[in-house]
DNA sequence: AGCTATTCATAATA
DNA sequence: TTATTATGAATAGCT
């Protein structure tokens, strides 16, 4: 049903696998509520998405009745004593166990490992595999590198330009005094300002770039607020110097 | 779907009705087991008749685990009602599920997917991890085309040494055939030898090995046997030219 | 059950 | 996600 037959097979594409997913959970709902209403049936339908989000459909008398009809008609269906729900449960955790072996197996090969008995096709199958993945991986590192680069660049910036306003005024601060009288050396000593004082800037522009990248080497971006401390009152001559 | 439209209502023919369900039914399981493939999803189908008979669907990891995960996901509500014994076999089961889930999405991660939740610390490690992987992957691989590579030389040198010694014995036949009458001509119609004929070696030594491993590109190594069929007599002169 | 004429679902594509 | 369209599938109405 489409420009092409569909083979009955994952969908490795993960794009079209998920538009199909959508598509066709659409069609499937559509006709469990056609069979239900048209054949007067009772319908429970549960779909879990590869991703693990829930998509149900179930006839009005609702999903809970109908899931516990099945229970009762599932176990009517066993001689229903203790040893045989133990049974069923072992058989259960059976399967799952095998499954994680299954996805466990797939791990190691993808971590190299366990390849003995794969064959060529396979390894390069795998290969692959691997690489795309790989190169996804990368694709969204670099991705919030560069996110993080801009937001650092754009701090900086603004950075930049409030260093230059507090100069300015500094600039002009030390004429108004000069014109006075030896109200320098006081007011050196006391708090010169109603503004925020800051650090000095970076000196080249990229510089502080780096450092950030390279703190990020070991841990997540914390990207720090400018300090908002008072500073000492040394440091304001040197952001004079 | 069909010669005419439905009405999305019940059939009140019970003849009708009845043959939809079946045909609707088949087209409704068969579509739950393919969105379950082709997407990767876990499904669930359970299906009451008007009679109350029962049919179901469910994805290979089995109704009951999709069940339950249906009742952990729509609600907090827990299962209380179960003896002691289920309990610790549903808890275990839980348990596996769990893992399951944590390595399904590992293994979406190493294909580079689902990677929105991740640090750059942990894309870091993820892409180191692959890399390692991959590069192991490719070792592999390159140690079985070497193996192949060494088999078929060693086949090569066999058969080089081999068509050099039919080769002389041809020479000396025909030597032998000179000295006499006309034998030559009656000898190259005929099934001239009783050993094994052979195709003309290849003429570099590394040009039937390029071959080879072009195969592979595509395709599981078929390693061929040399061909063993009778060769016509024609190409017995090839070989001598 | 089988067989078409139709309607439907949906794969590919944008 | 949504919309469009060409095609393959599903199936309603009959046998």
């Amino acid at each position: 049903m489409g420009r092409g037959r569909v083979q009955l097979k994952r969908i490795e594409n993960k794009i079209s696998r998920q538009v199909t997913f959508s598509k066709r959970r659409t069609g499937l709902l559509k006709k469990a509520h056609e069979i239900s209403v048209l054949c007067d049936a009772e319908v429970a339908l549960i779909v879990f998405s590869t991703k693990g989000k829930l998509f149900e459909y179930s006839t009005d008398s609702s999903m809970e009745s109908i899931l516990e009809k099945y229970e009762r008609y599932s176990s009517a269906e066993q001689v229903n004593n203790q040893s045989e729900q133990q049974g069923n449960w072992s058989l259960e955790c059976s399967k799952l166990m095998a499954r994680i072996e299954v996805l466990q197996r797939s791990l190691r090969n993808f971590a190299g490992e366990d390849l003995d008995g794969m064959s060529l096709r396979e390894l390069q199958h795998l290969e692959q595999q691997i690489d795309t993945g790989l190169k996804r991986v990368r694709t969204r590192k670099n991705q919030l590198y560069n996110e993080s680069i801009s937001e650092l660049q754009k701090k900086e910036k603004a950075l930049h330009e409030q260093n230059n306003m507090l100069s300015k005024q500094l600039e002009q601060n030390e004429k108004t005094m000069a014109e006075g009288s030896n109200w320098e050396q006081q007011n050196l000593g006391q708090n010169p300002t109603s503004f925020m004082p800051l650090p000095p800037p970076a000196i080249g522009g990229t510089l502080q770039t780096r450092e950030f990248m390279k703190e990020n080497e070991e841990g997540m971006a914390q990207i720090e607020e400018p300090n908002t401390m008072q500073m000492p009152s040394w440091m304001l001559r040197h952001v004079n110097e």
